[in-house]
DNA sequence: TGATCCCGCCAACGT
DNA sequence: ACGTTGGCGGGATCA
């Protein structure tokens, strides 16, 4: 249709960026074009945004700048284009905007510029879809895949229909270590390094099929499933998000940011990306079609990424040619950074072998033991039962979780040191930290053996790229998937991470085909320590493909394979479908009216929010420290929520609202230090914690692990009746029970005391319960006197078989499951050039 | 051309 | 029955 383009595509004439040009539009063709209201001004020409414009390019800038020049003789503007264009004969396309104007990266900038970064809780940080996208003129599709992929990074979550919350880049820098954290349990660098030697063989050895069938069985050992990775007091919002088949942009988007946590070199390219994405269906036919869309979508996380800074484009060249990819600008993200959160990350798996891991899909998958190994197909009895659950997720509210900053010294996103700084070994920089800031024996006792474990993570350093792959396996951590976590195993396997020093840990449940299982076997694969980080000439079974890496910045890499080209051969052309029909329209037309309706019928159902099952408690990201470092008001903000009942997945909907959770002194911030995991049906898949007494616990109690732990033990452990809020125990101080909301001032001083008072009586709770193996009582949150460091626990606890209730803490490290690092593959050298665009 | 990726159809899902 | 989400891929643009 539009059959010219007029090269002067950003003439004046398009203010298209904003919504001038409506008019024309819509008279024009594209009727589906919805939003001619001329709202202008969406983005009101707020400082930040400018900056945000003019930096994205000085055409972009120049432009803004013309219109708002002309702002008020646009409409005359408007007149006398459509007039040229008339006369030109030319259709009123040419007034429409170019391609570029509407890119969704552009869009995203502003999107990005009506919130701010980092948004005090104080603000109303929520997110109207229909507002946001008659302000930005674009249609509600354009803004699902921002916000899709805002998610993944849990700057946003979504609150409602129609209504996200805007966090910012509060959670930013946790989740960016979560996700690393999971990149590297799911072994993604490797996964990385095959692909690429995959590709590199189909183009040179194609004839060496033995290479190829053992590379791609380590690479289909590594299904990668949907996974959402969580962050505590979001959980909710994951699970909502699971519902679909996700194949997400938001699982998706994680995904390609693990992937440029894990790799050495960060960057990435699409293709790869799109393939190790694309869950290994490689062994079939690449699909190429498949991969083409994914491709797609890649790209469109990749604007929104770029749009956040978090990677850029560059241009790798190697030998075969230039091949676009993305580097990452992001934040360093060490595996330790010194928060004072102590985070719970939980990753969920919906695909059809996993399901949203609502206890009842992981009992159910007890109960009907899986027949395959890694794909068990969901029972389709248990279909209904996911579905409920999830729907009881999705109903959930979350508590509000304010945005917190997260340590005092820094922001949630910061890079938190600088570039140099990473080039330092992690753990000397923490002790360094640590002893300015007087840390807690206690603290450096838990962490000692975790700081040794990071000392040989080679993410974690770049350039003393640490090789001692074995050593992982020798320096058991606090986290580490349990070391029982059996290989083969059909049940989800819970992997417990955690961070001392960074007070972030987390747990991850993965699908037993993600369960990093030791790798070092796999013969395809060349594991050796490499002597240094920075060594470009590897070298590698095949000569030819030795390359050196290089990039303008000189980063230290090491030698990486670019494949290139596609190597598959020729498949069959994908047979597209070609009905199409045309009804969108309607649809569109339907939208725009009732976007002025829907605009004030959205309602913010604050009265009554619960709490996902399997979230009695939630891990807010308010925790002592960070509360202690924050002015009054912004504590108060913090923990200024609206009414939230929780709800407990094993009794049900406790009818107690946060206030009184508070009067039972069992805030929910309080137990944020308290990283148990309890996942009876994992658990009791693990061979060496396997147990039959674990079977005593009801199936039904099988819920998800995370911080409705302590519920949940307690009710288990019968302190409290199921169906009953809280225990009338001697420990609890109150006994909350009614349903009814009330408000709360979270900004009391003596919040944090009582907190952390409540902590440890619930924790004291627990061990007279005999719940706690011992640890509970070395457990104990300390009432930072120094903000930042007040992160805190080190310790993770799961509920081990010793006992149907038994809880007992993880040994402080217990495996190696990062035994190889990517540092210690092997990967054939390519000459490859970074080039920025 | 191939790389990008906008656009919007339409299905899954929610209400 | 309609609204919200968002997977998906055709095909327009860009380089």
């Amino acid at each position: 249709r539009s059959v010219l383009k007029t090269p002067l595509k950003q003439e004046a004439t398009s203010p298209s960026v904003l919504a001038e040009i409506q008019p024309d539009r819509q008279s024009l063709t594209t009727p589906p074009k919805p939003k001619e209201t001329p709202p202008p001004e969406p983005w009101t020409p707020t400082s930040n945004l400018k900056m945000l414009i003019s930096a994205a390019s000085p055409e972009i800038r120049s432009r803004e700048q013309r219109r708002e020049q002309s702002n008020n003789t646009s409409k005359v503007l408007q007149a006398k284009h459509c007039l040229q264009e008339h006369v030109l004969g030319d259709e009123y396309q040419k007034s429409q905007p170019s391609r570029k104007e509407k890119s969704l990266g552009l869009l995203c900038h502003k999107f990005l510029a009506r919130y701010p970064a980092y948004p005090t809780t104080s603000e109303n940080n929520y997110i109207c879809l229909d507002e946001v996208a008659e302000e930005l003129n674009v249609e509600r599709r354009r803004i699902y895949d921002i916000l899709n992929v805002l998610e993944s990074l849990h700057m946003v979550s979504h609150l409602a229909k129609n209504r996200y919350a805007w966090h910012g880049r509060h959670h930013l820098s946790k989740t960016l270590q979560a996700l690393k954290k999971v990149g590297e349990k799911k072994k993604y660098s490797q996964q990385i390094q095959m692909t690429k030697k995959r590709e590199y063989e189909r183009e040179f050895d194609h004839n060496d099929e033995k290479n190829e069938e053992k590379a791609r069985s380590f690479g289909s050992t590594k299904h990668s499933e949907m996974c959402f990775v969580e962050l505590p007091g979001m959980e909710f919002r994951a699970a909502s998000v699971n519902s679909r088949k996700d194949k997400s942009l938001r699982v998706m988007s994680q995904k390609f940011v693990m992937l440029f946590l894990v790799s050495t070199p960060q960057i990435v390219s699409l293709e790869v990306a799109a393939k190790i994405l694309t869950g290994e269906e490689q062994l079939e036919d690449l699909d190429k079609s498949k991969l083409k869309t994914k491709i797609r979508r890649l790209y469109d996380i990749a604007n929104v990424l770029s749009s956040l800074q978090l990677i850029k484009k560059v241009h790798v060249t190697e030998e075969r040619g230039k091949k676009t990819a993305f580097k990452w600008t992001g934040p360093e993200v060490l595996p330790n950074t010194p928060d004072t959160n102590l985070a719970t990350i939980s990753m969920t798996c919906p695909s059809p072998n996993s399901e949203s891991i609502p206890s009842k899909e992981q009992c159910s998958k007890n109960l009907f033991p899986s027949r395959g190994k890694q794909n068990f197909t969901r029972h389709p009895s248990l279909t209904q039962l996911v579905k409920s659950t999830e729907n009881d997720r999705r109903k959930v509210q979350s508590a509000p979780t304010s945005p917190v900053k997260i340590s005092a010294s820094t922001d949630g996103n910061l890079p938190a040191f600088p570039s140099k700084m990473a080039q330092v070994p992690a753990i000397t920089k923490h002790q360094l930290e640590r002893q300015s800031k007087k840390e807690k024996e206690m603290k450096m006792k838990f962490s000692r053996s975790v700081l040794e474990c990071n000392l040989s993570l080679p993410q974690t350093v770049t350039k003393t790229e640490a090789p001692c792959s074995s050593a992982h396996s020798q320096h058991p951590a606090l986290s580490q998937p349990l070391g029982v976590c059996p290989p083969d195993h059909s049940s989800v396997s819970p992997v417990i991470l955690s961070q001392p020093h960074s007070g972030v840990s987390y747990a991850v449940y993965l699908h037993p085909s993600q369960a990093p299982t030791v790798t070092t076997y796999n013969p395809s694969f060349m594991v050796q320590p490499l002597p240094h980080a920075n060594v470009t000439g590897i070298k590698n079974m095949n000569p030819k493909l030795l390359n050196k890496i290089t990039t303008e910045e000189g980063d230290n890499q090491i030698a990486t394979d670019e494949p290139t080209k596609s190597f598959t051969a020729k498949e069959r052309p994908p047979i597209k479908s070609e009905t199409v029909s045309r009804r969108g329209l309607k649809r569109s037309q339907a939208l725009q009216e009732n976007n002025v309706i829907k605009k004030y019928k959205r309602s913010f159902d604050t009265s009554l929010t619960f709490f996902p099952s399997g979230y009695l408690i939630p891990l807010t990201q308010c925790t002592h420290g960070s509360k202690a470092s924050f002015p009054d008001k912004e504590k108060a903000g913090l923990c200024s929520l609206q009414h939230t009942t929780y709800s407990s997945p094993i009794a049900g909907v406790i009818p107690m609202t946060r206030s009184e959770l508070k009067a039972v002194n069992i805030p929910a911030f309080q137990i944020t230090p308290l990283n148990i995991m309890l996942s009876p049906t994992s658990i009791a898949t693990a061979p060496v914690l396997r147990n039959s007494c674990l079977n005593s616990s009801n199936t039904s109690s099988a819920q998800n692990p995370s911080s409705s732990f302590l519920n949940f033990t307690l009710q288990h452990v019968r302190l409290i009746p199921a169906g009953v809020q809280v225990p009338a125990d001697p420990f609890l101080q109150h006994m909350p029970v009614s349903s009814q909301s009330e408000n709360v001032n979270h900004s009391s001083e003596n919040t944090n005391l009582q907190e952390v008072k409540a902590s440890e009586n619930i924790l004291q709770l627990l061990d007279c319960a005999g719940l706690s193996g011992n640890n509970f009582s070395s457990f104990q949150p300390s009432v930072p006197k120094e903000p930042q460091e007040s992160q805190t626990v080190t310790e993770n606890f799961f509920l081990t078989p010793g006992g149907p209730n038994r809880v007992s803490s993880l040994p402080a490290n217990s495996d190696g499951t990062d035994r190889i690092s990517q540092g210690t593959l092997y990967i054939p050298q390519q000459k490859l050039e970074v080039s920025e665009d």
